[in-house]
DNA sequence: ACTAAACTTCGACAAGTATCGAACTAAGGA
DNA sequence: TCCTTAGTTCGATACTTGTCGAAGTTTAGT
C-alpha cells in the first residue's frame, strides 16, 4: 500500500506553516543525522529490529548516542513536519524517509 | 517575471556547518519573508532607497513592521549564513538575495 | 497476573533566539 | 561645526528548543 507515484511528479505545494515546520525540523544537525540514517537504510541487515528499508527507534537511540526520550523527541518533530512516516509493529516503531516531503521543500526554498 | 533557466552551473556543495546554518536562517517566517521581498525585487521601483534589484533596511523595516534594530539582526543572520549580500551606499545598504547559495540549499535537502 | 522491553509523556533546566528600546557610529547636508 | 538620517551594537526580557531522568503506556512473553 502506498507506494504510489515513484515517478515524483508534484510534490505537492507547502502551505506557510507546513514549510516552517519542515524547516524548524531540518535546522537541526541531530535531526538531519536521522534523516541521512534512515535513507541510508542503516541496513546493518538482518538485526532483530529493522527491516531492509526502515529502522527502529532503538537503532537510532544508539546510533545517536541519545537517550530514547530525547530521540521519541526528535522523531515526533519529524512526523509532526511530515518527513518521516512511523510503523508501528509490536513494541517497534519502525521510521521511514518521506522523500517526496524532503523534494517539496527543496522546491519551496528554491522559489523563495 | 522570473528570469528562469539560468544555466545555474553547481551550486557549489556545502559543509555540514554551512547547511546548519543556512537552514537556521530559512526556519524563520520573518526571515524567509524578507527573502522573498528581496526576490520580488521590491521595485516599487523608483523610491528614494531602493534600486531595481536591491533593497534597503528602511524598506524590510517598514514591511515587516519590525524596529531597524531587530530588522538588522535577521539580516546579519542572513549574511553570515550566506544567503544575502549587502552594498553599502552613503548611508544606505541595498541587500540582494544570493540566489546560488538556495539552489545549494536546496540540492543538499535533496541528497539528505 | 506479573514482568520485561520499547516507546512516549512529563517536568525541569540550560542554552539559544526574537524582539524591543537606548546608545552608538557613519555619512551627508545646513 | 552641528544636525539629521540610516544602520549597528548592546542590554534586557520573553519565548523556544534540546536534553535528561522519572514516570506512564502498550505489547509480548511466561
Amino acid at each position: 500500500m502506498a507506494v504510489m507515484t515513484r515517478n515524483a511528479p508534484a510534490p505537492a505545494a507547502l502551505d506557510e506553516a507546513a514549510l516552517d515546520a519542515a524547516l524548524k525540523a531540518l535546522a537541526s544537525a541531530q535531526r538531519r543525522e536521522i534523516l541521512r540514517f534512515l535513507a541510508s537504510r542503516a541496513a546493518e541487515s538482518g538485526k532483530t529490529c529493522c527491516t531492509q528499508d526502515e529502522v527502529c527507534a532503538c537503532k537510532l537511540s544508539e546510533h545517536l548516542g541519545l537517550v530514547a526520550s530525547t530521540v521519541s523527541h526528535h522523531m515526533s518533530v519529524l512526523k509532526d513536519a511530515g518527513l518521516v512516516s512511523a510503523r508501528k509493529d509490536g513494541t517497534w516503531v519502525y521510521y521511514s524517509v518521506i522523500r517526496d516531503a524532503l523534494a517539496a521543500v527543496a522546491a519551496e526554498i528554491n522559489t523563495l
